[in-house]
DNA sequence: GAGTTTGAAACT
DNA sequence: CAGTTTCAAACTC
């Protein structure tokens, strides 16, 4: 719950700077009109979330005329976009002026970015140049729609919250905060598009959640700007049962109230663009009926141009119902908000399950219903989270942050996750499917197709999946990524099965003699309790024991208080994700206590640093360390070109992989060290791929939940307000840095390696390409812009995976 | 599936 | 703190 708070209060500030910005300052000085605007939007906000709302129930197609709006809204976020379309539709009718502009600013910016189709354009994630402001303010407004909504966006989310808070009194600075933002977080609009739909899922949740909030009460409007996003969340979950038309018209209703703000930002900002939008607007306007054609065009397009990257699955998710679109979301926003929980089993049996529970009956109630089973058990088992097979969620929440290390050392399921969300260009927004998948949500079929893809990719790279995952990881840095998930030789084989009972569980142990009681057991050392996959042996890791198990674990804290906390800590910059992340990025995330490799080389799993994605740092006693992540040299990989490339390929995607790890990892007060030291490019780069989850969102927020809770389990109690901490670690991350051990740690990475033992010449970390992110660490808002330009499309789409 | 290797955890 | 033992995962065959 505390975490909540100061994540609003970060976000506050946000919105401040915005303010504060010269570029705010114009934006208003331009936009006398703006006013006016954004006051139709408010009350469209106000009476098409309410009213429209169970017109688009009715009929899902009620998507909005305006394509390339839904297209991105779509993007962006996915669920909301038909209840929008839909809605927005309705405000086109009412305030056709309003709306004909954002579909024309839309298209305009479509066009600018490419001439023609929107949908192109948000495929496409480049298009920095165009930055016109058109362009820029049309996504952007978006972008931090979604973003403020989201809590994970740090920056951007607080800025959006206060944004939203203000529209109501002023839109347009709302507004032009957010234009100033967006170039930040995208380079182009298509970026900002892609990011948007990757972390439209993380960000919905969170944006989700206040737009639940704010639906239910108008006074939860002001939640948003109340650092009381936790409570939000509270409500979002205990409402998820409550029809999800709440949450269609909240979507709705925010994306009308976005859009509009967009559309009059745009309008002031590019008289060109409206005109442009003015030939446009006819289509766009069409009838209700037209918008949904028009939006599952929209999506078919982006499923199109992400098809490669595996963006369809969801797409046509959404396609298929709008309605159920929505209340995905819904889900979805809950999934993501419980993702940290549930993620410490990331499993996909469990998301089966839940997948077909969901699909059974699936509904939101469901889905509430788990997690408030999940958060009470969680409440009942101080410690450990049940393992996969008892409430996942549950176990995830208390275990999360001992089990992000276990997982990311498991880093198998994350992996996989992350591949995934790699694989689905747009996939990044897999992301989000993959915690629908978690998420009980499932009832939308939509999100069920997506988890299934998904999980058939976790499983095998199935065909479709398969391939995604394998251009995926091609693309992506991550060799290693590539390789766990290339997986095909009957070990990796093995490994996803177990993956997929450990998924489904969580880990599996193996235990014959510790009895699951010691840091020997990963059930345990994750803060979980064992379950049927494990082969434990006289395993006194069970509920039953509770006693026992806590007895000991308080035992071995008190000999290492940090034994339990995540092994591997990420610099808070893999989760500033938002926008800056991607600059700020240069997570440095490593293992805690360094490996002590003598013959792997620190290129196996037998690494701890490996394992966990991280590179070795000052910390290592390693010998000959030619860990790909990043050598405790301070070199990373630099050593051989194939190592660089594909590190810098292994960056994006180990990213992506290694984001849940690196979830994991984040202590609230290990995250912060993280952030303030410098990192080295290398190490940083790929840690920071877990960023780019941040970017993307959700992976990066769960991760953050579960590493948040350093002691997972204890942390569980709290449950929730661990996800909430989440978030704003990310932001403070960078400025606390708590730990002791970590910050030294991660300083130790950054700073270039002392090689203390390493044999293998110390090469000068080369800071590769991809690592981009971290180069910026520093300065990573004013690197952020270039640093999204720079960013190839493929992070953008990932969200930075 | 059995056996080996490896390095962390635990112990002294 | 260093050295040794124990342990279970990772890996190999």
């Amino acid at each position: 719950m505390d975490m909540d708070t100061p994540k609003k209060n970060q976000i506050g500030t946000p919105v401040s700077k915005f303010e504060d910005s010269p570029v705010f300052n114009y934006i208003n000085s331009l936009s006398p009109i703006k006013p006016v605007k954004s006051l139709h939007i408010t009350q469209t906000f106000s009476s098409l979330s309410f009213g429209s709302l169970p017109s688009v129930f009715t009929s899902p197609h009620v998507s909005s005329h305006k394509e390339s709006r839904f297209l991105r809204r779509y993007s962006c976020s996915d669920p909301s976009k038909p209840e929008l379309s839909s809605e927005n539709g309705n405000k086109a009718t009412t305030s056709e002026g309003i709306v004909m502009d954002t579909a024309q600013l839309y298209s305009n910016s479509s066009e600018l970015h490419e001439n023609g189709k929107s949908e192109v354009n948000i495929g496409e994630a480049s298009v920095e140049p165009q930055n016109e402001g058109s362009t820029f303010v049309i996504e952007l407004p978006r972008v931090l729609k979604y973003d403020c909504g989201s809590p994970d966006c740090v920056s951007m989310p607080s800025g959006v919250e206060a944004d939203f808070a203000t529209d109501s009194a002023d839109p347009s600075t709302s507004l032009v905060p957010h234009v100033p933002d967006v170039p930040e977080m995208g380079s182009s609009d298509n970026e900002a598009q892609f990011q948007e739909l990757c972390l439209s899922e993380e960000r919905k949740q969170g944006t989700v959640y206040d737009w639940e909030s704010l639906i239910s009460n108008a006074a939860d409007i002001l939640i948003f700007n109340s650092p009381s996003g936790t409570e939000a969340f509270k409500g979002l979950i205990q409402n998820s049962l409550e029809p999800v038309t709440r949450f269609c018209t909240s979507f709705a209703a925010e994306f009308s109230h976005n859009e509009i703000n967009n559309e009059h930002q745009m309008q002031i900002v590019d008289p060109v663009s409206s005109e442009q939008h003015n030939g446009e607007e006819p289509l766009s306007q069409t009838g209700d009926g037209s918008r949904l054609e028009d939006v599952e065009q929209t999506q078919d397009r982006f499923a199109d141009t992400n098809s490669n990257r595996g963006m369809a699955s969801n797409q046509s998710e959404i396609k298929d119902n709008e309605d159920k679109t929505c209340v995905a979301f819904a889900c979805k926003s809950v999934f993501s908000l419980h993702r940290g929980m549930r993620r410490r089993c990331l499993d996909f049996e469990v998301a089966g399950a839940r997948r077909k529970n969901l699909e059974d009956g699936s509904n939101n109630s469901s889905v509430s219903s788990q997690h408030d089973e999940e958060i009470t058990a969680n409440e009942k088992q101080p410690g450990f989270i049940r393992p996969c097979g008892e409430s996942s969620s549950k176990r995830m929440l208390p275990g999360i942050g001992l089990h992000l290390n276990a997982l990311a050392t498991s880093s198998k399921d994350c992996k996989i996750t992350k591949n995934e969300n790699l694989s689905s260009g747009i996939q990044i927004r897999l992301p989000g499917s993959t915690v629908s998948i978690h998420s009980p949500t499932a009832g939308q079929e939509g999100l069920d197709k997506s988890l299934i893809p998904i999980s058939s990719e976790i499983d095998n790279n199935t065909p479709e999946n398969g391939v995604q995952l394998l251009q995926d990881a091609s693309q992506a840095p991550g060799s290693l990524t590539s390789e766990e998930f290339n997986q095909n030789s009957p070990k990796k084989k093995r490994r996803r099965l177990d993956n997929a009972g450990e998924t489904e569980g969580c880990k599996r142990c193996n235990c014959k003699k510790s009895k699951c009681l010691k840091l020997y057991c990963e059930c345990f050392a994750a803060g979980v309790y064992c379950i049927e996959p494990c082969s434990c042996q006289e395993c006194f890791n069970k509920p039953i024991h509770e006693d026992t198990v806590l007895a000991t674990r308080k035992q071995i804290e008190s000999r290492n208080p940090l034994a339990f906390a995540p092994k591997v800590i990420r610099s808070s910059d893999s989760v500033p994700e938002f926008g800056d992340e991607s600059s700020k990025t240069p997570a440095s995330a490593r293992h805690k206590r360094g490996c002590n490799c003598k013959k792997s080389s620190c290129l196996k799993k037998y690494c701890e640093c490996y394992q966990g994605g991280v590179g070795c740092s000052i910390s290592c006693r390693c010998e000959g360390c030619k860990n790909a992540f990043g050598r405790k040299d301070g070199s990373v990989l630099t050593g051989t070109d194939e190592q660089d490339d594909e590190e810098a390929e292994a960056c994006e995607k180990s990213l992506v992989d290694k984001p849940l790890q690196k979830i994991e990892i984040q202590n609230n007060e290990e995250q912060n060290p993280g952030s303030s030291l410098p990192i080295t490019p290398l190490r940083i780069s790929r840690p920071l791929l877990p960023i780019p989850f941040s970017s993307k969102g959700k992976p990066p927020r769960s991760s953050f939940l579960t590493g948040t809770s350093s002691s997972g389990l204890y942390s569980q109690k709290h449950g929730k307000p661990s996800i909430l901490r989440s978030q704003p670690k990310f932001e403070k991350h960078v400025q606390t840095i708590p730990d002791d051990e970590m910050p030294e740690i991660l300083r130790g990475d950054g700073s270039p390696t002392t090689g203390i033992k390493t044999a293998s010449p110390n090469s000068k970390r080369i800071s590769s390409p991809h690592c981009h992110f971290g180069s910026s660490s520093p300065g990573r808002r004013s690197g952020r812009k270039l640093i999204l330009q720079s960013i190839p499309s493929f992070p953008s789409l990932t969200p930075q995976h």
